[in-house]
RNA sequence: GGGCCUCUAGCUCAAUGGGUAGAGCAACGGACUUUUAAUCCGUGGGUUGUGGGUUCGAGCCCCACGGGGCCCA
């Protein structure tokens, strides 16, 4: 678009059809701010210009003079800085505004009438609004009471904000934050520092993959079978096979044909989808990493697990004590507390409970705390596993393994190599939620086999989550698949240890239901 | 799936027993050359989530629907 016909924009007569584009009334805040911009347009000054001359960042003028300059100290060093105007005070031949980043510096900027003239400054009255990008280009000083800033001689708008900003100083609600979370990150430090603070947590994991040789793979979300979880999938149809697809629920079966293949140590962090319910623990895309060591156990991957979450605590908070906003607190450093699901289980229900307990027995005992199980799809180990987290998991707040599950709901595990009945699973439980997961990786394709025709008669009998028979996957791994851990843990869910908050808290654009209209 | 709570100006919230819908910030107009949640004077801004119902009269009572939250299963 040339000079002149962006210069020649629509104006006056189509302002009404302007106002009522989008079929609604428009508050008159927004009619305000649209106006203004079609003032800019009609005087030849672009609201939108393709660039200003930007010197240096608040970031950077705040840390090269940082407690340098005395209050009411002049300096001759000119710059040319840009930020959102998060606040404003206009007096009269002397205007103040200051300005923030995306990462909630701020910086103020002063405009006096003897400095840019009269003409200058009533423009800068009439045009700027709180939420406008605003350049300014002039020399660094400190005001009389000692606040850094820039002592305009010229200034431009370098983005109109048509909409107002809410009320900086009153917190939106929960609900207001997550629809507009561009609003949220504009108003709100915690929301730009939880931002940054998982982007610092996930570079942290893949360096510590890194330091240990793995490498980063990464695998399918469509796929023509769900598996390597117990969990419902999204389903989605490829119309140039015309064949219907899963969004994946586990890349658990591809990395572990990497595996196969001589990726040793491989390890992949990525979303997954799940058609599950969605509250304060759960979302139905989230991120995920999964890991696979050759020659490694859930021993092994144990150890793994703690260097990952220890190590990202300290890079990414610079401690491993997490104090949540209730003033309680918990440790995710030091030694990791080590229980197994049967014996605690018996130890807190008063009962013992072992792999050979019988199912009739173990309803009985969910009946009674109030646990509602559906018999029809019930296997004792889902209710072992629904028990223990009754009367255990929801109470474990430090990080604690939780060792040898159920072999009947771990159908990718392999039978622990001593202890009869159970499998080599753990569970990482923090802050009362399920962390983390990691198995002693089972590889007799003969058993792999024997456990999928196992899940496939549970599918039958109407459990939607029941894994289905992966011919693939068994032909790979009859090509021989070297005694291996494997570990999955959850990058949202880490973040809520390391947080105190909730799902939709940690992921910047979380899934919510549309509105009406 | 069940129960309870909630939705009012751009934002955060008020509104006696059913009787003209208000405040702070934001906006608009004015004053002000060292403010920083500036201050002072003045003005405008509402389909009270949506649709029905009861009533002389509904933000308030009843029903349905939608959004959100909490608790339970």
């Amino acid at each position: 678009m040339t000079e002149t016909a962006q210069s020649t924009r629509p104006t006056a007569p189509n302002q009404s059809d302007a106002d009522h584009a989008d079929g609604v009334d428009v508050p008159e805040q927004v009619r305000v701010r649209r106006a203004k911009r079609e003032r800019m347009l009609a005087a030849g000054t672009e609201p939108y210009p393709v660039a200003v001359p930007v010197t240096h960042t608040i970031g950077e003028v705040r840390s090269s003079y940082a407690d340098a300059l005395e209050p009411g100290e002049e300096t001759q060093d000119e710059v040319g800085v840009a930020g959102r105007v998060v606040h404003l005070r206009n007096t009269g031949k002397l205007c103040f505004a200051t300005v923030q980043d995306g990462a909630g510096q701020t910086l103020q900027y002063m405009l006096s009438q003897r400095e840019v003239g009269q003409e200058e400054l009533d423009r800068f009255k009439a045009d700027v609004d709180l939420g406008d990008h605003l350049f300014v280009h002039g020399r660094v000083i400190a005001s009389r009471r000692g606040e850094l800033s820039v002592f305009a001689d010229s200034w431009q708008l370098a983005a109109k904000s048509l909409r107002p900003l809410p009320a900086l100083h009153k917190e939106s609600s929960e609900e207001n934050r997550v629809r507009r979370r561009h609003v949220d990150l504009i108003t709100r430090q915690r929301a730009r520092d939880v931002v940054r603070l998982r982007a610092a947590v996930v570079r942290s994991l893949r360096e510590t993959f890194h330091s240990r040789d793995f490498v980063e793979l990464e695998t399918p979300m469509l796929q023509t079978m769900h598996g390597g979880a117990a969990a419902r999938p999204f389903s989605t149809h490829m119309n140039a096979f015309d064949i219907e697809l899963y969004l994946r629920i586990a890349p658990e079966l591809f990395l572990k044909r990497a595996v196969v293949g001589g990726i040793e140590r491989v390890f992949e962090i990525n979303r997954n989808f799940r058609n599950e319910g969605a509250d304060s623990t759960h979302s139905p895309e989230f991120a995920m990493l999964e890991a696979y060591e050759a020659y490694g156990d859930y021993n092994t991957m144990a150890t793994l697990t703690r260097d990952l979450v220890v190590t990202a605590a300290q890079d990414a908070l610079g401690t491993t004590v997490i104090t949540l906003g209730d003033g309680s607190s918990y440790d995710l450093g030091g030694e990791w507390a080590d229980i197994q699901l049967y014996p605690s289980l018996s130890a807190a229900c008063g009962e013992e409970i072992t792999p050979e307990t019988g199912l009739d027995r173990l309803l009985a005992l969910a009946d009674q705390v109030g646990l509602s199980i559906d018999p029809k799809t019930a296997i004792s180990g889902k209710v072992v596993e629904e028990l223990w987290e009754h009367f255990v998991g929801d109470h474990l707040y430090a990080p604690t393994f939780v060792r040898d599950f159920p072999i009947d709901t771990s159908p990718l595990t392999r039978a622990h190599r001593s202890i009869p009945g159970v499998a080599e699973k753990w569970d990482l439980y923090v802050r009362g939620f399920e962390l983390a997961t990691a198995y002693s990786e089972l590889v007799d394709p003969v058993v792999q086999r024997e456990r999928f025709e196992a899940q496939a008669r549970l599918a039958a009998r109407g459990d939607e989550e029941a894994m289905q028979v992966d011919e693939e996957f068994l032909q790979a791994m009859e090509y021989g698949m070297p005694p291996s851990g494997g570990m999955g843990m959850g990058i949202d869910r880490l973040l809520m240890a390391m947080t105190g908050l909730g799902i939709r808290e940690t992921i910047p654009f979380p899934l919510v239901k549309p509105l009406e209209h």
